[in-house]
Parts: C-alpha cells; structure tokens; sequence
DNA sequence: AATTAAATACCGACTGGTTGGTATTTATGT
DNA sequence: ACATAAATACCAACCAGTCGGTATTTAATT
C-alpha cells in the first residue's frame, strides 16, 4: 500500500512558487528557486509536478483557492447594504497593501502578462482566478443597481472585472515606482468612482475642511 | 575616419526588442530572439549595447520617444478646453486598441513588472517613462480643475497616473482573458470616472433610450 | 508480532540544450 | 591604410528535466 502523501511538502513547493514568482515573475524562475525557497529537492518537485508549466497551472489554482478563502472571511462582508459592502471590499483592498511589494501583489496577474502568448494552460489558470474572484462582486453590485434604481449603460460584471483592472494597474504603478503609496492613491479613485457611480454624496465638490481617510490608516 | 554607424541598425534592434518583449516578456526573450526578429547579428547586438540590460533600458528610453512621438501628433489635443482634451485622450487610448495584444499593449508596464525586484535600472527607465506620460496631462488636468471650480482631496497627479493604471490594468485583463475587448470595457469605466468627477451630466442614471458610444467606433 | 512486499516520497548527480556574453574575423567607408 | 560595423565562431554558466537510488509508510502474510 503507498506512503500516504505528505500534504506539506506540495503545499510548500506551491507557497514557495507564490513567493519567487511575485518577486522575480515566471519566466526568471528556475525549479531551483522554488526548491530551494521550499526546502526541498528536486527530486520531490517533478515527482508532485511533471513540469515547471504545471506547478505554475497548479500554483494558479492553489492562488484562487487561498485568496478565495482569505477574502470570504474577510470583514467586508458585514455591512448589510449591498453598495457598502462593495465599497468595503475596495477598502480593504486599499488596506492590506502593506509590507514589501510580493507580499501584496497578485500572482496571477504577474504571470498572465508573461504567458498570455506562449502558455495557453497558464494564461486559462490566470483568467480564471481573476474572472472567478471578480464574479464574487457580482451579486452586490447587481443588488446595488437594483436598490438605487441604476439604469446603466455599464454591467455588473463589466464593473467587478474594471475593479480587478484597477487593482493590477495599481500594482504594476507600485512596482514601476518602487512606491506603494501610488497603488493605494489609485484604489482611492476607484473608491470615488464607485461612490460617484451610485450617487453616494460629496462626489464633485467637499464641505470645507479636509475630508480625512475613510479607513483611518 | 571611422565607418559611420548605419542608424537604422540600432533602431531596427529597439524596435524588434519592442516586439518581441511585448509579446514573451522581458525574461523569455532571448538575445537571439531579438536578433533574428531584427535581422541582424549577435556581433551587431554586442557592438551596440554592452548588454541585455542596457538594450532594456535604451528600449524604454525609445519606447519614451516614439510614443511621445505618436501622442504629440495624436488628434486629442484639438479641442479648446481641457476638460474635452482629457477625456479625449481617454477616447484616442480607447480607440488605438485594436490589433493583436502585443501591438497595442505597453512595454514598460510589462518590463517594470518582471525587473522590478531584480534589476533597478531597467526598472527606473520603466518608471520615468510611465511617469513622463503621466506628466503630459497634468496641466489639462489642472487647468479642468480650475475652470470647474473643483475642490479635490486628489492632485492633478495622482488622476494621470490613474488613468495609466486603469491603462496597465486593462492590459492585463486584455491578455489574460485574451478579448481585447475586456480592455475597452475598462477604459469607458475610467472614461465615466472623469466624466463624473468634473460634473459632466449623465452620470448616474441616463435619459430613456440606450446611449450610443461616444467614440462613435 | 514480526517479516516482507509493494508502493510512494524524496534525494541529488547528471544531461542535452540554451543563454548571455566574448574573441576573432571579415566587410565597408574614409 | 585605418578605424569601425557587423558577422561568425565559440565559451562557460545555467536551465528544465531525467534517472538511479534510498527512505518511509502501509498492508498482507506468516
């Protein structure tokens, strides 16, 4: 009977790839990098992968599935207005930009913009992590419209996937700039769009008096 | 004297790194690759640039200049008010997606997201190129503000770089989706947001009867 | 309970091909 | 003749992937 797998030694392989690949991006990633981020050999990376295109396949799937998990126990999703938990899913967004810029940054995004032409298997893994986290959105932007009567010439999906777009450019402006207060500035006008879009006040124009952070970081 | 060096030699080896980069990547492409797209030697490539680092950067300072070039002489700059011209040149960006992802999609927003834990150099040319384009439509940016009386918790900065975001952000969409499209949809989003944050009527619900494009594609 | 067989987990040296870069040579314009 | 442009030949380092082998676990058999 077989040696039972160690669900570890996968796992870590998998969280290894997340860590050289968001720092160095796929292609400048050797199997080496990621074992020796992992602790381990060659040897057990192509006995768990057939090849470097499958781990990043796997490492793609293993990504929607921890993100998916981080963001449904995320606090965001308490408020009871649809509109407000979608604005609580931007600020927190905004707020777990914190630390170095692998820490923050999106592994699927990263490879998808080096694959896209040359590694069909990888670039379907990226999409769909990014579509599936954005179709999350759906539903509450769908209720939101509901709610205040929006009759717009824009989807639900069409504005869940425009946020996702706005957060990788915000991530692509951090990492040009070295700066990732330049991510954070853009999330902030995604904010205000979103407001601006359901008619949420104080858009145009502000009372007197600086209007101060709604996260209060 | 000296045999004067062919101009079109090193313009032919920028240009085909643009290709090539744009469509594998910055670490994917190899000097050979770049080479053989340019029609042209290793021993031209080497007596050109002292590396594959140098012909990074040299490539970013060129992609500065042809797309400075392109967006100098580019039909966004005719309307009188500034206003007009900004969410012109958001329509012209729109409107320039078209063809295959690699002739239409950034080279620095790609390199910077490879390099930029690895390689500083390459990564401040990627930085002062999206940054220097940015910088273009500061003072229109200003100048709407001004004329429209707004009172912002957001610089005129921070609104160019946004747009560069949403850009690099609809990008990515575009290529790990592979539907260019997905890109546009971004961009008419971002079109919105400064429609909206200037006081440009129609923003949050539209008169009866569906709203034709703007851009009138 | 101890032994053995079978299956898998993991190791690390090795390989064939590729890579960035160099050395040498040839072509070309003055 | 001379200096530079560009082509060719070449190299050492590196890479993804292979392979023979060892360690570990479980189940069947005694």
């Amino acid at each position: 009977m077989p040696r039972p797998a160690n669900p570890l030694t996968r796992t870590k392989l998998l969280e290894a790839a997340f860590a050289v690949i968001r720092s160095k991006g796929y292609s400048a990633t050797t199997v080496d990098d990621i074992c020796r981020a992992a602790g381990l050999s060659k040897g057990a990376f192509f006995h768990h992968f057939a090849s470097k295109e499958e781990l990043a396949v796997a490492a793609a799937l293993h990504w929607s599935e921890t993100t998916g998990a981080l963001f449904e126990s995320a606090p965001y999703h308490t408020p009871a207005d649809p509109l407000e938990r979608l604005l609580a899913y931007v600020a927190f967004r905004r707020e777990i930009i914190q630390g170095d810029l692998p820490d923050f940054t999106c592994l699927v995004g990263t490879m998808a913009q080096e694959v896209y032409g040359t590694n069909p298997a990888i670039q379907k893994a990226c999409w769909e992590s990014i579509h599936g986290h954005a179709e999350t959105l759906v539903p509450d932007i769908e209720a939101a419209m509901r709610d205040r009567g929006i009759d717009a010439d824009w989807t639900a999906e069409s504005l869940a996937l425009h946020t996702q777009a706005v957060l990788q450019g915000a991530f692509i402006l951090a990492k040009a700039s070295g700066e990732p207060r330049r991510a954070v500035e853009s999330i902030d006008h995604l904010y205000r769009y979103i407001e601006g879009l359901f008619g949420v006040a104080g858009l145009r124009t502000r009372p007197a008096g600086r209007r101060t952070s709604r996260t209060g970081e």
